[in-house]
DNA sequence: TGAAATGTTGGGGCG
DNA sequence: ACGCCCCAACATTTC
């Protein structure tokens, strides 16, 4: 082989149209080896859906890489040796990748990074996840922002990091004979025995085309709908983007270009596309929060938070993890959630709020639970909003605001039909009741087939005086 | 990107 | 006609 070839490492970037570090590999008219390595040893290893995800995305790019000419190859092991390691067996002369945000894993790309250089090998990294990179959004006294909204207002005024998208590559040059490669299915990421991924199959079309798809069909018939709409778990206003994004099957930049071109067009009205980019905007601000605290998976921001008088209540974390607590829209969002491995936002803040403030149940319990059953687990959204619904982030929401469970319900699934969806055996339930089965009428719940506390549970705690339980805690701590 | 408690206002019933 | 009370509706405050 004539001409020492160039790597690219792929991670959360899983696509081949609009990634930096392969459309520079390509550049280099070297033969690219395009690598996937699996770390089981990486510091938050990715959960048990992400991995379904992870199996099915891999298989995608191998194949979009395959028809436009190169082989995925795929290794195990400590990701730093792995690499270094086909440097030299390739004798490779460039190395690519698309940056990561959190220290851990910063660090031992940095590490590498410089090894790899002292070996003499050029090693380049990218921007292939965000918006724009933390430090390119500073406040006027040039820290970061801590607050969304100046966040995402400076944001608009700087624009993206990219105008223009690299194209969908059609043909990339591998080298004659091709580096050997682990079998994917030799990894089983995939669910056996049970196979408890049925539903999400039936759901998800993981790849970069599934995603393209999905992004199409947001922007052809929901986005309009988007800003009012979104609340709304009964109704599939959402882009549903989110397990696409964390994967890097598209990136941010290639909504916030495909939004504009559709605003161009005058399909869609400045109000919802930019209610929507603020959103998409949301996950950039989580890195930031992520790449400059490197504790934000595992410890409070607010740091008397670590002194809030949680409860040990195993028996809790069941009944929410099952969706068993009695309270409708709580259940249906956990049993939405364990099926599909996705949960609508709305009642994410709902779920978490209870996990929380009505149980007392330490955050990152939740944080740990929607990490291993989410397919968009992602470590930046999942720990930034962890922390934001127990009010102990950055801009978070107040420790008071407890959200009422009952009355979330009635007024973001007024008619009942996304418990219905999801709580099966509650869907005779006539609306006035759907959200409290507990204060229908004896005749009522007869009439609908229900025996509470055997068909369907009473209500695991009284909320009223969880909320009241709570709020004393957080007295405890404001005063400590 | 709450909810509950408390305060204010104004219309209607009624003596 | 008037004052008084009740209470729904809305606004403000508090957690």
């Amino acid at each position: 082989m004539a001409e020492r070839p160039a790597i690219v490492w792929f991670r959360n970037d899983l696509r081949t149209e609009d990634n930096p570090a392969l459309h520079a590999a390509r550049e280099t008219g070297a033969p690219v080896i395009p690598i996937y390595i699996l770390d089981k040893d990486i510091a938050h290893f990715p959960g048990a859906a992400s991995l379904w995800w992870l199996h099915h995305s891999l298989s995608s790019l191998a194949g979009d890489l395959k028809n436009a000419g190169a082989k995925l190859i795929y290794r195990s092991g400590k990701s730093a040796d792995v690499l270094k390691s086909l440097v030299k067996e390739t004798n490779a002369e460039h190395v690519f990748w698309n940056r990561r945000y959190y220290a851990k894993h910063v660090e031992i790309d940095k590490d590498l990074k410089s090894d790899l250089k002292a070996g003499g090998v050029a090693v380049e990294t990218f921007n292939g996840t965000l918006l724009r990179e933390p430090w390119e959004v500073e406040t006027a006294s040039g820290g970061p922002y801590r607050v969304y909204t100046p966040f995402w207002k400076a944001l608009k005024q700087l624009g993206p990091a990219r105008a223009h998208m690299r194209p969908n590559l059609r043909k990339i040059v591998g080298p004659a004979n091709p580096p050997k490669s682990e079998k994917l299915a030799s990894w089983n990421l995939l669910p056996v025995n049970p196979d408890w991924a049925t539903e999400i199959a039936e759901t998800w079309s993981p790849g970069e085309q599934g995603a393209r798809d999905r992004l199409n069909h947001f922007l052809n018939d929901n986005i309009n709908d988007y800003a009012d709409g979104r609340d709304r778990p009964d109704k599939d206003f959402t882009s549903r983007l989110s397990p696409h994004l964390s994967f890097g099957e598209i990136g941010p930049l290639q909504i916030w270009s495909a939004v504009h071109d559709k605003m161009a067009d005058g399909k869609v009205s400045d109000k919802a596309a930019m209610k929507f980019l603020s959103e998409v905007a949301w996950r950039d601000f989580s890195y930031n929060l992520l790449f400059y605290n490197d504790d934000l998976p595992d410890k409070p921001l607010r740091e008397n938070f670590a002194n809030y008088p949680w409860r040990d209540d195993r028996d809790g974390l069941k009944a929410w993890r099952k969706g068993e607590t009695g309270y409708p829209i709580v259940d249906a969002g956990m049993r939405q959630l364990w099926r599909t491995g996705w949960m609508h936002n709305r009642v994410r803040m709902i779920v978490a709020s209870f996990l929380i403030k009505d149980l007392l149940i330490p955050w990152q319990k939740g944080e740990a639970w929607f990490w291993d059953t989410l397919v968009d687990a992602d470590l930046a959204n999942n720990s930034a909003s962890w922390q934001w619904v127990a009010g102990c982030g950055a801009d978070a929401s107040p420790y008071f605001r407890i959200f009422n469970p009952v009355s979330q319900g009635e007024k973001f699934d007024p008619e009942g039909q996304y418990v219905r969806e999801f709580v099966p055996e509650l869907k005779n339930l006539p609306a006035k009741y759907i959200h409290a089965p507990w204060k229908a009428p004896e005749s009522v719940l007869e009439e609908a087939d229900i025996v509470l506390g055997k068909s369907y549970p009473n209500p695991i705690i009284d909320h009223a005086k969880a909320r009241e339980r709570a709020l004393e805690g957080y007295k405890e701590i404001k005063s400590a």
